[in-house]
DNA sequence: ACTCATCATTTGTACATACAACTTCACAAT
DNA sequence: ATTGTGAAGTTGTATGTACAAATGATGAGT
């Protein structure tokens, strides 16, 4: 059955919830070339582009609790691709070098995946429901 | 930082998952009076709705995979509010008596989890969106 | 009647995330 | 110098969900 044929298709929790997990689907499969799930890979990323950036600035823009972002660099740190230093109450990621050789592959990730989900919906009309998506998070926080 | 403002704040993936979290607390709170988590306070309601309906049945109506669906059942099981009837390979979801009698309060939870998420935008608005939403996700499918 | 494919369901396991409690450090007030 | 306060980060634990494999029942083909 559709999403938009269920009981339940006009409720905003089952809506947003349906779609989540149907996101996240695609996205698993886009960042399947470089075997880390899109949290992990978004994280990594953003180390690549600011190295040095510490927790909470990255859960700030991930969205994603400090407890969650501790988790996910000490998979990342397992796996080799950053390392973390600490300074005083501070803590750094910095990537490895076999992070920063992942970025270009990265890259293509985040692009195949965008590709992905945008050939199913107009540009114009994506660009509109992912802002009134963010707006509406804002002001639930 | 909200999350208008974030780094990632053009990515389906992250507008999804951000506001499928953030619905999530808002329904959590919604359905405390009740003591369920929202999926099973939406089965429940289903089940309340229509006695005897499957679990593949109830899969579909709220999009959620057929072993979650039985967790959720067992759940309810064990609090009473509903019980299993195995009929040769289906199996047919009643609710108890004292599920039966928690449908008033389950219905007002509802209504105030949908007035609580809709006094923060207009309502067209806000249909279009949960519209769009599911849309997507079939497309998703 | 026997076997096989199929469907509905359940079970074992794993992942993503969060909350609450704790640690550690830094800095301010005394 | 001592104490208190608060921020940053981590850890233990819990929730929601799914996938893959197992179970059990039905029905078709032989």
């Amino acid at each position: 059955m559709k999403a938009t044929e269920s009981k339940y298709n006009q409720c905003l929790y089952f809506a947003a919830n349906t779609l989540a997990r149907k996101v996240e689907k695609l996205a698993l499969e886009s960042w399947k070339p470089v075997d880390l799930s899109p949290s992990h890979a978004y994280l990594l990323m953003m180390v690549l582009e600011e190295p040095g950036l510490q927790p909470c600035c990255l859960s700030d823009h991930l969205q994603l609790s400090p407890s969650t972002i501790t988790r996910l660099i000490e998979k990342l740190e397992e796996k080799k691709l950053v390392s973390r230093i600490i300074e005083g109450k501070m803590t750094l990621v910095y990537p490895t070098e076999k992070g920063i050789a992942l970025l270009q592959t990265l890259q293509k990730c985040a692009k195949d995946f965008h590709n992905n989900s945008c050939c199913l919906i107009e540009k114009e009309e994506r660009e509109a429901m992912v802002l009134n998506m963010c707006c509406l998070a804002d002001k639930l926080s």
